[in-house]
Formats: structure tokens, sequence, C-alpha cells
DNA sequence: GATGAATGAGTTTTCATTCAT
DNA sequence: GATGAATGAAAACTCATTCAT
């Protein structure tokens, strides 16, 4: 199951580094903390990664594919649109539950990083992305989903809700089951993209304000 | 109208330290691009802020307290909450539309710092959030919105969306325009919050996976 | 009395100095401490000396002048010296009693600031340490003092002595009366000044060791 | 025979330190003159040291520490109390001289200090200065020394006669041996300490006069 | 003369990275 | 492969001094 072939060692101080990202955040931890977390010597680090930033790279890199591996394996036996949508809502907040370390490095340091690190984290999170995209559009085919959503509005929807959710339980320090909101918010979007066509808030008047903070 | 009890340059000093900020993240930004970028000296960043970190403290502080105002002064006129529902995501992604790099700073780096400066934003964000509770509550009050939907996920759901809307857009380099987006968002919230109480996923099963990913 | 032709603020920085530096010492006093301290503007400082240095060549001019003024007139209507002596460590300790700052100063930052002022204090100290090598020269004239005491050496003594007598006091707080000492020192001196010539310690063998501590 | 358990460097630096704070005193000092001097790299100096005060506060825990181990075996040997003095006073002189840039810290640096690194100096320095009274309390129990002078203010003689002779050899720049000061040095204080108990000086009238230089 | 905001050179300190063992 | 002591570039911050008002 495991990839072992970079070595024991690859793995020990990756998931060291996620323990010490997840609780000082990247900027604020040092080489030397992740060394002493994995139990090995500071230069033995770059025998595995290339410098700091590959360790969050990798982090990426590795745990996102692990992440998208475990939903097409779980997702992929699962027919209906609804279904599919509500088994994605239980595996994203089942998998951050079982991994707060690692939610706390994706959520936190995934932002902060945008701009550094744009061109590595983008491919991996959009294809996470698409798997939402894959459902909703699913759902529009079979008629369960309303038609008038833009597919990228939605799917935005729901990973900012979960992000949101998820940001709220790392912040409030793991102290609560993420899962017991898999079904609320299964809900609330099934009610927001499902049923009738036509807006409810067709006539409410948009007015075009333009605000800029005082500078 | 604006506070220049502190002086010209620490508003100065502080706008620059957004644009900076929102360009290269924190941790990335030396104090001298913040003083080269305001056109003063080092120094002089230090005789209006304690430190670096004061700086994006100051940031939260001055900039959330300068929106919530505008909120609250927009918002005040406004009597149905559909109506002030809709003006308040109008007010938001207006405002970021107008201040592109505070929301760069809010956005990205709000999240990365949220350990370190817990005690400074929380309430400031908290006293926001609960701007929506607010709408959300009055909704429900007046039977436009369902009673089966708990406010503090609501208000999350809401955040959290807007959230990751902005977000897409910082990234995605300010590209668009967000005011685009007032009226999917508001659209797709009220399908979601108003109407009849019982769900429409009320049958689906969730089953209690437990996902590790391998560390 | 005052040599006011320097203007007001010359005296009421340089008393302002002599309390900081007492206080904090030299270099740990900001020269903003010391504008403070004496109710003017930093910039006000440099309209009356040249730099912080400055300063604490001036304090050393202006009151070790002013201390070698009172003692040259105490001691002018005293003939003998014996009781020249047993003056001198009178004015000596009352003159330190009456201001513990100035005390503070010259003992502490004399010492520290040694070599970057050697050219200033060197000629005002040496005048002061002739003063007591007067009085034992003249000792030695009338007799009353031991002609086989190198006066160098003995006034280094004096010196030394009334040094750290002073020191002591300083350091614990200026918590008791300096003038307290007079009399004892007093006549510890005279013992070893006075009477017959011949050495005590004439047989105690002095061995040639040479200790270098470990490097 | 030394303690290497803090490794080479340690001593490396701190004798460094000790040559560049004589020369230019501490202030003066740059901490990389002190890793120049010690042939390493700047940053070496804070993997031994806590920063540049460590250095200073170092170099008395460290050197007067040795120092006190040398006059305790020196003097373990010596039983008369007035052998004992004379060899005290012979130590100390050669120990300076031995190790002219030691004194120069110590004289210089540890009288600017004293406020600032009052805690540690200041036991040290009194288990120095409590040799010197065991000493003369032992000779006053033998009958050598005179009863009437209190110890506490003998051995501050002593220590500041020293004090004073050494900074004058300090600041001369070490032209001259500082032994041969050891026998004047011998034959005054016993001049002063020894014989009989009657004060020369008793009739001589101290006036109680208040000298406060212009403020 | 007096002010005190602004300056920027100068310092301490940190920490990712290297490399001899 | 593993180590961790040593490195030194880089950055935050200080504060004596200046000068426009």
């Amino acid at each position: 199951m495991k990839n072992n072939k970079k070595g024991d060692k690859y793995d020990l101080i990756l998931d060291a580094a996620i323990r010490v990202f997840a609780k000082k955040g990247f900027y604020q931890s040092r080489v030397t903390d992740v060394a002493k977390e994995a139990g090995v010597a500071d230069g033995t680090i770059y025998l595995y990664f290339k410098n700091k930033d590959d360790l969050l790279i990798s982090i990426f890199e590795e745990k996102i594919r692990e992440a998208i591996e475990i939903f097409k394996r779980e997702l992929r036996e699962i027919t209906g649109a609804k279904e599919k949508f509500a088994k994605f809502i239980e595996i994203h907040l089942s998998l951050f539950q079982a991994n707060p370390d690692l939610a706390a490095v994706l959520q936190v340091e995934l932002r902060q990083s945008s701009r550094f690190m744009k061109q590595y984290k983008k491919e991996e999170l959009k294809r996470f992305l698409d798997l939402i995209g894959e459902i909703i559009e699913q759902g529009q085919d079979e008629g369960v989903f309303r038609r008038d959503i833009p597919v990228g509005l939605a799917k935005r929807f729901v990973f900012g809700a979960l992000d949101e959710i998820i940001s709220t339980w790392v912040t409030a320090g793991f102290k609560y089951d993420l899962r017991s909101y898999v079904q609320p918010v299964c809900r609330l979007f099934m009610n927001g993209f499902a049923g009738k066509e036509e807006s409810i808030v067709k006539d409410t008047k948009i007015g075009g304000v333009s605000h800029e903070i005082a500078g």
C-alpha cells in the first residue's frame, strides 16, 4: 500500500513535517523542528528533500494524490449523482476528521503559499475540485440538480463551505466530530441545487455601489 | 471622515503594507519593501508600528473595522431579511472588488496567521460573521428562511462560499468582476435557505467510514 | 556662582544626563531619555552639546572642575598635613554623599570610558589625584608620614580605597551615610602612613609564581 | 584539568571575547569582531552563547571561578595570617599580570555593567572578597591584625587598593610589572592593619559640611 | 532658538543549508 | 547513508543625528 521506493525515512520525515507545520505554520517551523519530530538529523532531511519548500510541496503532492485515490475508489461503486454527492461530503469530512494535522496544513498553508507554489498545487487542487464538478454535472444530466446553476460556481460553493467548516474546526482545536456536519451540509446543498429552475430572488434589485475602503 | 489622529504616515504605511503583503505574502515581504512602497525610511515604520507583526494586526483591526462600519451603514436602511441578505452579498463582493489588495491579504494571510494572531482577528471576524447570522435569524423570524437550518452552520456556509469565490478571484489575479457573482450567489443561497422545512436528502444513508491517509 | 554663560538649558541638560547615566549607564541611556528628563526636545541637546559623547565628557569637565574648586577652597585654610588629609577624605565622601548620581556616573562610567575618552578625563583626574599626592608629600616633609612609601603608590591607595567604598555604596543603592566612613578611613590610613620607617613584612618571602588562567 | 565538556570552540570564543572586550570595551565591541578574533563564523558564537550579554556573563562566571580555584589551592598550604595575606596580594597581582586582557575586562566592564548584571557577578565577587575577609579575621584571632578595624571595611580597602593599582596599570597599557607592587602593598597594609589598637587620628575634628555640586 | 518627525547606517540574531566525519 | 557542527547571508530593529518648520 505504501510506496517505500523512496525509503522509510521519506515518509517518516513527511509525516513529521505535517505535524510540525500543522502546529506552528510553515514559516514558523524550523527545519530542525521537523528533524527532531522525525527523529533524524537535520542533514538527513536534505537527503530526501531538495529544501524546506520541497517538504511543503511534497505534502500536497503525496497527500492530495492519496486523497484523490480514496475519493475515486469510494465513489466508483456509487451510481446516482445525489448519492455520490452525499458520499463526497462524507469522505471529505471523514478524511479530515481522521487526519487533523494534514487538514490544518492543507487549510492554512495551502492558502498562504498560493503565490509561491502556484505551479505545484494548482493542478492537484484542480483535479480535486473537478471531482465535485463532475458529480454536479452528472446530477444536472440526471435532472436531479438545477441546470441554471453554473457548475464552476457550484463546485466552488461546495468547496468553500466545506473549507470553512473545516477551518472553523481546525481553529477550534479539533474539539467536535466533523462528521456530524455531513447530514446538515448535504441537506442544505440539496435544497440549493435541487428542484425547480426559476430564481426566488429574481426581482431583488442589486445596486452597483463601489466601496473603496479608505486608504 | 477619516481618523487622521495617527498621522498621515500611519495610513500611508498601512496601505503600502497591504499592497506589499498582497503581492508577496506576509512572510515573504521585507520591512524594507513596505518602507520603499510607502516612500519612507525603514525606521519610520517603527515610529507608527511596534514591529512587523503589528503591521499585519493593524491591517485587520483598521480595515475590518472600516468594513463593518460600511456594512452596518448600508444595511441599516434595508428592512426585509431577503433584501438584507442580497445586499450583504453585494457589499461583500463589491468591497473586495474595490480593494483587491486588501482582499488578498485578508484571504491569504488571515488564514496562515490564524494561530499566531488568534486573539486579534477572532473578535473582529466574529462580529463580521455575526452580521450574517443576524440576517439569517431575522429571515427565520419573518418566515422566509427555513427554521431547520442551524444559524451557526448557515453563516459559515455563506462566509465559506464567499471566501472561496474571493480566493479563486485573488488566485486568478483579479481578472474578472467579482460583482458578477452577486446574483448567482444570492439565488443559490435563497434556494437553499428558503422554502419548506422537510429535508430532500432525508433518506440518503451516510456510512461511517474512517479514512486515514497513510502516514 | 553658576556659569550661565552657556544658557539655562546647558546645565538643565547636563544634570539630566547625570541622573539618566547614573541610573542606566551611558551606553544603556538614550539621548531621548536625557531629553525627556531635561524636559527639552531631542534636537535641543544638539544645540548645546556636539554629540552624545560630549555629554559625558562635559560631565567630567564641568563637575570635576567644580569638585576640584571645592577641594582647593576648603583645603586652603588648613595647614597641617594630617589635618589636610583628614579633611580631604571628609570632603570627598561628603561630596559624593551630596551628589549620589554624579558619584554613580563618575565611578562607573569613568572606568568603562577609559579608552574612548582617555584624552579628556586624564588630565582632570590627574589634577585630582595630585591633590592627594601633594598632601602626602607635605606630610613626609613635616615628618608625620613615612618616607619609605612611594607617593605615587600611596595616592593610588587612597584613591582606590575611597573608590571602592563609594562603589559599594553606589551598588548598594545609597542606603547608608557615606560620611560614617570618614573616621575609620582616616584612622586606617594614618596607621599605614604614619610612624616608623622599617617594614613589618620585610621578611615575608614573595615567590614568583606565574598564574595564567586557562584560555 | 580544563573542562572541555562544552567543546573546544567554547573556550576559543570566550578567550577571543576577553581579548576583544579588553581592547575596545564591551559596548564598543561587535559580535563579528569576536567571531573574527576567534576565527569562527558569527553564527557559531550563538551555538555556544545565548547572546552577546551571555559572553560577558560567561567571562565572569568562568574566569572568576577559575581564579578563586587558584587562590584556594595556593592559600591552602599556608598557615599564618600575615603570610596568607602577603600570598593573597601576590597571587592577585600575578594573576592579572599573567592575564592582562582579563584584567582589563574585569576592571573596566565589571564596573559599567554593575547594574545590568548585578545578579551574576555579585555572588562571585562576594566570594572573592570573602577570601580577604577570612584572612583578616584569622589575623585578628591570631593577634597580628588590629581588632578595631571593621573587617567589612578592611577587605574593601584591600580590594580597592589592588583594584586601583590594576586599573592604573591597565590604563597605562600594561607597561610595567604589576608584581613589583606586591611588596610595597603588603608593607603598607601591614602597617595599617598591624600593631597597637589606639587611633592616631583620634582627635582630628571632622566637620559636617554638606557639599552639593551646582546642578 | 526650539522642536520632534524622519532618517538610514549599523548591529544583533536567526536559520536554511552544507559537508567533513 | 547519516550526522550535526559550522556557516554566513539575510532580516528586523535601534537610535544618534539632522533639518524643515
